[in-house]
DNA sequence: CTGTAGATGCAACTGAGTTGCAGAAAAATA
DNA sequence: TATTTTTCTGCAACTCAGTTGCATCTACAG
């Protein structure tokens, strides 16, 4: 039995058991988004799934399925465009698991996943509360230049 | 010499001194960003200004040139729209001299100016340098509903 | 007052994302 | 396996925020 074809049926029932299909569109974005060390956009993935022919609506509602259905999470950062990272159910090193706070760099626009032992943030809790922490900044590659 | 026209002046100075015609799109939207506790989007500000008649893409022209000339400053937060808030020269208690973060709320909405002794934030130096702050969570008036 | 750099209106465009609908493909079922 | 039911997909048209080219207009320096 094929490697590929293994894998192929590994997202298929993770997608079963998230209660979804395991069409095409969705296992590659899977496969593709668990292989990302960043979110992706959906440029990015469609730019990263060059052999998938799927209608730009299809993928768009293919990530929208596989956020609602808690697979990925999808990030709103202050650059008008949607990122996705996989949540894996099981939290490991990459600490996938819950949510994270992020960098988005002002100068690459790179996107660096942060723990809350990177950033801690304190708001009186008369202001309200805090649920996602974004920075912006320039990261590690591109401070001081 | 009536109070409008009076303040209609002094706003037509304060772009001149920065650099830029005194037109009216310009001194209704500064006065209007002034007057605002919160920062505004472009949809807000043509709301703001029911009396002013001007072209969509002026108005947001007007919004750059402003940005540009340092007398308002653009928030990119998480929502896709654009935000502006008034810069004012000599920081006063509101604090609206410097960047400073904000809260946008998941709930309503709304964003909520925060000062640096608000919120602090620690980023160690090895993953980059931290230039802006934008919290998500519920805002004082959402919070535990 | 005038000449001109710079601002405006208009219409067409972009990029990211959404939506309605008819046909296609999974999964459930028999 | 064949049939039925449910969900997904492609397509085309649309929205929303913002941008751009160009002809015309206007603020203001001289
Ligand atoms: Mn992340
Ligand atoms: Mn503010
Ligand atoms: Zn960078
Ligand atoms: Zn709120």
């Amino acid at each position: 039995m094929p490697r590929r074809k293994q894998r192929t049926e590994d997202w298929r029932q993770v997608l079963r058991d998230a209660g979804l299909r395991g069409t095409s569109a969705r296992i590659e974005l899977l496969e593709l988004l668990a292989r990302s060390p960043r979110p992706l956009t959906h440029q990015e993935a469609v730019e990263g799934l060059p052999q998938v022919e799927t209608d730009r609506s299809t993928l768009f509602r293919a990530l929208q399925d596989l956020t609602s259905a808690g697979l990925v999470r999808r990030l709103d950062l202050g650059d008008r465009v949607w990122r996705y990272e996989r949540v894996v159910a099981t939290a490991d090193a990459a600490g996938e698991a819950v949510p994270h706070p992020h960098l988005l760099c002002v100068d690459c626009g790179n996107i660096t996943c942060l723990t809350d032992d990177d950033v801690q943030v304190k708001l009186p809790k008369r202001l309200g509360t805090v649920e996602d922490v974004l920075l912006k900044g320039h990261c590690a590659d591109c401070k001081e230049s």
